[in-house]
DNA sequence: ATAGGACTTAGAGCGGGCTCTAGCTCAAGC
DNA sequence: GCTTGAGCTAGAGCCCGCTCTAAGTCCTAT
């Protein structure tokens, strides 16, 4: 199958403007196929590339990383060792960037518990008056 | 106790550019003090809060919620419905962005065992003529 | 007393990743 | 045949979050 620009820019979230800049900055495998006007025509697999993409992106490969993978599929077969060590990294990467979400978000689910334990206690306990207000209440 | 510009980087990550930046942009619910030559001393509670602006920063919330944040915390006693909120906010930013890199990572680490298996029988397997490349092969 | 190092300010600069603009071409529908 | 809408290019612009610079102050150690 075969799709315009602003087809594939419905189907994977991003914008026509980041599927040109994506294109310009080297991001893709081989040239995408123009019509006889000039416009771009994408295949079902250019929408798979476009789709890898928007995940590594997502998981926060920078464009950097991504095109040095897109050179590597380029060039073919041979390389495939650099191409594994490539998608370890970033394994690791994301692995480690779900470990301080992960705290991160431990320390907020903490603070939402103490909230919402004053909130209860502090509609009944505004009658009597408010206990000193540390520093650390936040 | 008390600490200078520099231990503080040092303890939390932040460098003390970021610090004074952090400052500028009224992330701090409070002045901070200074000794008699203007330079900033912190408490134990201020570099709690930093910690706290870190690991927020860390899980993405943008420095104009965290500001928003401080700006609550800093008018005291009485929105905490408010402050609630914008921590189940992000949260759920937080648990979402979380869902996206485990998507992303299964994603990856399907592609890492594909790759590996092409490894392992590529150096046996070369002794055959490889097969048709697809453009899927990526 | 002098050198070194940590600190101060205001403001400029930068890198990443888009995002938008201007001016144009083209194809299809009324 | 003319409007509408989608697409094209090259390049400028923007937002975020720092990061660095310049020029200066202050404390400490030798």
């Amino acid at each position: 199958m075969a799709y315009g620009i602003g087809e594939v820019a419905a189907r994977t979230g991003l914008s026509v403007h980041a599927l040109r800049f994506y294109e310009r900055e080297g991001l893709f495998v081989g040239p995408i196929v123009r019509d006889s006007g000039g416009r771009r025509v994408y295949s079902d697999d250019d929408i798979g590339w476009v789709e890898l993409c928007a995940r590594l992106r997502e998981t926060g490969m920078p464009l950097e990383v991504i095109r040095k993978y897109a050179d590597l599929v380029r060039d073919g077969v041979g390389n495939e060792p650099e191409r594994l060590a490539l998608l370890r990294e970033h394994q690791e990467r994301i692995e480690s960037q779900m470990r301080a979400l992960s705290v991160g978000l431990s320390m907020i689910s903490y603070k939402v518990r103490v909230y919402e334990k004053r909130l209860a206690e502090g509609t009944a306990a505004a009658l009597w008056s408010s206990p000193a207000t540390s520093a650390s209440d936040d």
